[in-house]
DNA sequence: AAGAAATAGTCAATCAAGTTGACTATAATA
DNA sequence: TATTATAGTCAACTTGATTGACTATTTCTT
């Protein structure tokens, strides 16, 4: 077994270098495609907004932040044409939030670029060692989050 | 080769999730040693003052944000008693930003902490495992900065 | 050596993304 | 039915950043 040369950084730092590559490759290319106005915070929001819609609780308690926070990221993604507020079937009281057209747009344009990175990746390192990488990094969050995956999506300092 | 589960998660997603579950726990730790004033902003800036110190500028180029940040963040740091500004040997104009006894013995905590989280995640995956994973998440930072580790140690978004 | 340009740091104002607290309207419960 | 809980918004504040303006030095160009 070959070791090639590894740097000195440790763990903690690698991971936080290696996200922060991907999120700023992720962005820029979403940028290129026209959607500059989207920021990190709001892809993790977007995401959430399945084909159902969401409520605003229901986001905050994916995102891990205040339904006030919610209601102002919300308020900035209908200005930008991401999502519209909808009445809520059932609660007169509650609101869905939609994905428009654009916002589709958006989704899956984010799809696409995490997947054609996830691709790259497999090109560099080979499919096995991928692999190998997701179900370690999988095992790891699990251990830190006493045995089962976070249901909050976002990093939380 | 046997292949676990593994979550339906995309690999930035984990990179996020495991990058927030090792900061969160160092932070959480330090907070019980008495280092709660110390947030995961403020642990980059320390790491970059070595020995000899460093200048503002060296630490805004280090963090890659602007020196009037820094000034702030020394400023909160210098307050909290773990760090100290001390004239540059040279220039008049500059300052040279010094570590104080506590400033010490909160790097020395942090580095205790990191290399505990490395041991455990090696009595869970194993220390080739843990070597694999290191060298393919330093080969992909390289990557996508251009053949070298970025200069900037902290997640930009 | 003198004058011009660059640099290190700070101050002030602003922004972005979050927070807490107060409030309205509706829904659920006793 | 009266009370309590819930969904969402408004307003004020906090934190960590930004840009722009300024002072004091240093370095570069004649």
């Amino acid at each position: 077994m070959t070791h090639e040369v590894v740097s000195e950084l440790n763990l903690t730092s690698l991971l936080s270098l290696s996200f922060s590559s991907s999120i700023n490759e992720l962005h820029e290319r979403l940028s290129e495609l026209g959607f500059g106005d989207i920021r990190p915070v709001h892809g993790y929001m977007l995401k959430c907004i399945t084909l159902n819609g969401a409520t605003g609780i229901e986001l905050a308690e994916f995102l891990g932040i205040t339904k006030q926070a919610v209601s102002k990221m919300v308020d900035y993604l209908e200005k930008s044409g991401y999502v519209m507020r909808d009445n809520h079937p059932t609660d007169k009281r509650g609101k869905m939030i939609i994905l428009t057209e654009r916002g589709w747009l958006a989704v899956r344009a984010k799809e696409k670029i995490l997947h054609e990175i996830e691709e790259r990746w497999i090109k560099n390192i080979g499919a096995e060692r991928l692999q190998m990488l997701k179900e370690d990094l999988t095992k790891l969050v699990i251990e830190a989050n006493e045995g089962k995956l976070p249901t909050t999506v976002r990093p939380v300092w």
